[in-house]
DNA sequence: TATATTTGTGTACAAATTACGCAAATAATT
DNA sequence: AATTATTTGCGTAATTTGTACACAAATATA
């Protein structure tokens, strides 16, 4: 009952800043695919879970530490690698913008982030994983208060709004956006204030955690 | 880079009938879990894809012919399986009545039919797996028409409606859900009745096939 | 001091959802 | 043959939710 099914994980970790969605790849180091751009990822080994083999893959290759990850869908295509037989178990991450930032001055190493919109070619059938992980975040958005994990702990109700605008890639109505925002009560205005640039300095918020675990798992549908 | 790692996948294939939902099983022939009852399921073969391996093994271990099949999540837990390391990828699967009906008379055989309200003890982490797997047809339900894999070609309309409260486990009014179904336009009213027992005769539908895809193309919000 | 820029807020209208009851058509019972 | 029980089929009013829309306040910059 062996068979030479080699098996993978891959990760498509999301980062946000100022109006730009990025993502997290690297660059190969070997054969096949050599020096071109590849999801983070690797070979599972036999005495770790898959999330433990996600979380290793992506320390060792990028040293980014990761605050939300979930399964995406697992690739089991038989050409998909040419060294043979390879199932690769896609995950799905985001990080907050200091992580974010961190690693984004390795520049010139071997990982970097691209923005979704300027993406090389990509290794294997990354392009296609990466596809499929944009459509979940974009899905993932209007029902899930998922800004949680892409913003920074304190931030003005603009960056969530810009971070809206952005994934949805539409406009939305400020007084609208902020009503139903707040009806779902998952904000809570702090007193501080932030200036940056010219206008009225605006107020900080932070997700209340509590409430967004407790919408997380009604599932809220949250219509922009 | 050879590891030891097993590959399997397993099915939870759904089928409704007359306000009973019910599950496929099998009995196990071989340990470890001999004589439980368990997902239908196999090792993946090195040179088919993992929805070849699925169809595969549910034509093998139970001769019903799916109509609808997606992935739903892969488990890959340390300890679920005795043998050593095996990960499964599981699949999510409907049946029509016929097709369910069929296989329901080959009773006292190695594969049954199981109402999930009246489930036997499962081998490995098969009830986890199943209970994954009724949340995502209970949470599908309501975003997707996908009645349309569970009912049969021509079907009265209070066919429907026993499936949705059946699912959500709730009451809901016929008048709205009537009014509702309508305004999406999926189903065609043919014209040919059925009388089962008492009370006025019922007219018979179809899904609208073409419609339909339209529909779960566009990911429709389904409010009951 | 004037200008440009950003934040912050309310109301009126349209659309969607929900609540609700009764007549028509048949099978079963007497 | 008449009565009863059962199921289908249908419309309107009340409520809730979503959408469209404009202007004042607070600051940086020129």
């Amino acid at each position: 009952m062996k068979n030479n099914i080699q098996l993978t994980v891959d990760a498509v970790v999301f980062g946000y800043d100022s109006g730009n969605i990025s993502v997290l790849l690297v660059k190969r180091k070997f054969e096949p695919f050599k020096n071109a751009w590849a999801l983070p990822g690797g070979f599972v080994l036999e005495d770790e879970s898959l999330e433990e083999a996600v979380e290793r893959e992506l320390a060792e290759e990028t040293g980014v530490k990761i605050n939300y990850l979930e399964q995406l869908y697992t690739f089991g295509g038989i050409g998909r690698d040419p060294r043979g037989r390879v199932v690769s178990i896609a995950y799905f991450g985001l990080v907050k913008p200091n992580a974010f930032k961190l690693t984004a001055s390795t520049d010139a190493k071997e990982a970097n982030w691209f923005n979704i919109e300027k993406l090389p070619e990509l290794a294997f059938d990354h392009k296609k994983i990466l596809n499929i992980a944009i459509e979940r975040l974009r899905g993932k958005i209007t029902y899930e208060p998922i800004g949680f994990e892409l913003l920074d702990k304190k931030f003005p109700f603009s960056d969530l709004e810009k971070l809206y605008t952005t994934l949805l890639n539409r406009e939305i109505d400020r007084r609208n956006f902020k009503k139903k925002i707040n009806s779902l009560k998952v904000l809570d205005e702090l007193d501080e204030k932030v200036s940056v640039g010219p206008g009225r300095p605006a107020s900080l918020f932070g997700f209340n955690k509590k409430r967004y675990f407790q919408l997380k798992k009604e599932g809220i549908i949250f219509e922009i």
